[in-house]
DNA sequence: TATTAATCCTATCAATTTAGTAGGGTTTGC
DNA sequence: GCAAACCCTACTAAATTGATAGGATTAATA
């Protein structure tokens, strides 16, 4: 299931992104158009901005602004802040590689097997997809 | 995150399907074979017995088997017994549809848009997976 | 028919994660 | 200097997960 957090901060990034400007956009503005709950929705964007994503600007007439173009800001990346692994478990992620406890022999292992493919198809929607493509409304198409 | 659930049954139906065999394997062979607690496998082969995937036989010299040829037993079916919907979010399931509280128009979700193809493409891996597919070891390939 | 070995079933529980809320501190524009 | 914004830490209720406990039921077999 995708996090509530995930779900705020990429509908976040999409409303920031359908402004088309460079002016920071304030956390009760997009809480508002979006139905997030303020304080919640203020961490989140808090995370995006730490990892590189958003910039802001503090005190009166500040908020967020995107700090690469929609069309550079992959999916890949926003999912990774937000989610966290892309796999399904630690032992097929690129990302965040992790043994696991229980298996002797990964390569023997068919949910290995099974999870590899998964992760591979759906790092190529989220490679395939930018911020930019999430922004097209469906009446511009 | 997969669940251990999940992937302990996956694990589980494995190791049925490679004694090649409709004679029924016992809970206490597989969780010692692959280091699941006997206990909380029995509850998970339960689960895949409801649902139809498993057979089972009572009392001595009885356990589980495989209520169909494992290569009949798609991932699909595997997948939204033990680990629920397949997609990301309830707003884009197909077997466990529900509307989202926020959203106002789904068609106008940038969410939605992206869980959408995340959910196809997952889908085409395990429409095209059976446990046939697991259960053969790399060395037999 | 008694024993044993297996599945079946319900209830409980500790740890973790999630989805927030509370309450300020800090910075900036006017 | 003050209001409006972001920044930061801490806390918490509810749900989920990953089990464990304890026994009821069933079937083979000696």
């Amino acid at each position: 299931m995708l996090s509530k957090k995930t779900k705020y901060g990429l509908k976040a990034l999409t409303f920031i992104a359908r402004t088309g400007s460079d002016l920071p956009v304030q956390v009760g503005e997009i809480a508002k158009g979006e139905n997030i709950p303020q304080k919640f929705l203020e961490s989140i964007l808090l995370t995006l901005r730490k990892a590189g994503i958003l910039g802001s600007k503090k005190g009166k007439h500040g908020g967020y602004y995107l700090r690469k173009d929609p069309s550079e800001i992959l999916m890949t990346e926003v999912m990774r802040v937000l989610e966290g692994p892309i796999a399904m478990v630690p032992c097929v992620s690129l990302n965040f590689y992790e043994k696991c406890d229980d298996c002797p022999d990964e390569h023997a292992c068919s949910v290995n097997k099974l999870m590899i493919q998964v992760r591979d198809s759906t790092l190529e929607v989220f490679r395939n997809t930018s911020l930019k493509d999430l922004s097209v409304r469906e009446n511009e198409k």
